[in-house]
DNA sequence: CTGAAAGCGCTTACAG
DNA sequence: CTGAAAGCGCTTACAG
């Protein structure tokens, strides 16, 4: 069927391994060696056969496959799923191809997920954590079996592992700052405290720290039904929360997502409170629509296409130089301020 | 390291054969059978030891590697990614793993990745077509080499091969209908017409059916920057075509993204244009908080999760039963009345 | 009913 | 500087 090593062998009239070692990437690191005249006249042979090397039995024998297994959370809104593909569109510019795995931050289906990719043949792991969750001695040792792993962390693993802390809290911090600065008293946020825990915590800290009244009725815990869902979600649990008349007991509202904030304005709106007047609304992931709302949606820009930027640099770089020192990077999100999140007291 | 069929053999005191035809899913095809009683019994040694087969030795084998590659159009707003996604996530359900490559609905990619999924020992592929534009003989072919092939296509192949019809004429026409019953004179659609031909035909054919006035200038051709970068393409290009006080032209207006409809109301809104009262606005892809805006936003759902429950099925009876002839399944999309887009004449 | 052998297409020690 | 050989972990004809 297709081309092999050995065609061109036969055609070359050399031995098998003469054309291993004139095609393979490790030049010059086994000992066996091809005069650069043959080197050149078996490359081209091989273009000329449409040589493209089985990649299965490059892996088996030991060599790589080109291949990137990504293990991720795919959970809540777009931002993940669209975050591993543009892993996968980098990755295929190297001429590597992706494997997504949904690892749901637990940790043995990350063990099972990582002996999978071993069986596989992965060259490389792109992984992330959150609140290292994953941070574990067995993780860890199975990272390194990997010629490459790059963990993307919300923070910074003690082991020395290739890592990029993308951070979210001082976003979140920023959220608390510019909702004092405002003028808010009562601030809540809302989301799936699961899986924001984190968030949670800095932003209470952050808006104590700025003399807002905060306690544990300052978080609406919303459980998610399923993908698609937080719209629905999100108004279920404001009705069951303030349903029977309730007034509304807050004047700034961090949304963990822009979805949950676009539904929670709506409600709101129904409810006859006026967005920022009444309520400031703040949402999460910068959804390139929320400059269309009326008024237009503050939120948290993640910066994922730096992330992914930097992703694809530390891990094709490791790909070749397995010598260097473990990579330490830093991206933070940040809070870009659009009407609905009200404007600062002094800047009128 | 990882336990081989050999370690078993080893200690089941059985021929590596033996194990092999014990553990493999082609019971009773080969030769070679065990008997009942030393099946179970290598059965349990291979799960107390906890064997794992090697995917990459099964595949170079001929045997199968439980990979799955999708060949899909990935540009434009979310719904092909995440469909991809859903894909992948059914595909784990059965235990495969997926390998996802753009073909950009490209015919020289589609060869080129089709080939190299061969090379990987990929089991089946999925691959999305608009239009019929890779119904190729060298494509069909190709798609034959694997154990499973299903083409989820805008339109009908005349090849003798697995096929979805997705179809999304029909609700454009839907689309027309109510603009018509609506009382609408002079629709246009928006989009690039490079990836929505078919869509912005039937529409007009519908249109022009329903008599409303409809020609060339009907189209507004949109071009993409990039990904995420809708709000701002549309934006711009109403600016370029109404920017110098020039009269809107249209009372329709039918967009082939939720994002873009967003985008086009708050344009209008700025202009004083009043969304359904002067121009009824009808979006692409039923996204969740549609409902959540100010008026609400009609839109066509593209019932994907139907889609892929049908891919689902399709794909993986077929990796048990090479046998059966050729399937076909028929999924519609369907416009989903909201208030921008007017309400019926007839219905008050 | 079972086992020894060949082979899938590569890589990499190891001899010449 | 080059080639013959072993081996990666499986599957599947083929003998017994």
């Amino acid at each position: 069927m297709a081309t092999t090593i050995q065609d061109i062998a036969r055609v070359a009239k050399v031995s098998r391994s003469a054309v291993s070692v004139s095609l393979g990437s490790h030049n010059g690191r086994s000992g066996t060696r091809v005069s650069e005249s043959t080197r050149l006249r078996i490359k081209e042979i091989a273009q000329n056969l449409g040589y493209q090397p089985n990649v299965m039995a490059k892996g088996l024998a030991g060599g790589r496959t080109s291949t990137i297994g990504i293990l991720w959370s795919l959970s809540g809104p777009h931002p993940s799923v669209e975050m591993a593909h543009n892993i996968s569109l980098k990755s295929h510019r190297h001429g590597y191809v992706t494997q997504l795995v949904n690892h749901m931050s637990d940790q043995a289906v990350t063990i099972k997920s990582l002996r999978e990719f071993k069986r596989r043949g992965v060259d490389g792991v792109v992984i992330q954590d959150i609140n290292c969750v994953l941070e574990k001695p067995e993780i860890v040792d199975l990272l390194n079996e990997f010629p490459a792993a790059l963990v993307v962390g919300s923070s910074v693993w003690k082991a020395p592992v290739d890592l990029i802390h993308h951070d979210r809290l001082a976003a979140c911090k920023e959220v608390a700052d510019h909702f004092a600065a405002a003028g808010r008293r009562r601030p809540v946020i809302m989301g799936s405290s699961m899986a924001n825990n984190e968030k949670v915590r800095a932003f209470m800290e952050r808006a104590s720290m700025n003399s807002m009244s905060v306690g544990p009725d300052s978080l609406i815990e919303v459980q998610y039904l399923s993908h698609n869902q937080t719209v629905k979600a999100c108004q279920w649990t404001l009705k069951e929360r303030y349903g029977k008349d309730k007034a509304i007991d807050f004047d700034a509202l961090f949304c963990m997502s822009d979805e949950g904030a676009m539904a929670s304005i709506d409600w709101l709106r129904k409810r006859g409170v006026r967005v920022p007047q009444d309520v400031a609304v703040i949402g999460f992931n910068d959804n390139e629509i929320d400059d269309c709302m009326d008024p237009p949606l503050a939120s948290v820009e993640r910066n994922d296409d730096q992330v992914a930027d930097v992703i694809d640099e530390i891990l094709f770089t490791r790909l070749i130089h397995p010598e260097l020192p473990p990579q330490r990077r830093y991206v933070s999100m940040r809070f870009v301020w659009r009407e609905s999140a009200g404007r600062r007291r002094d800047t009128g």
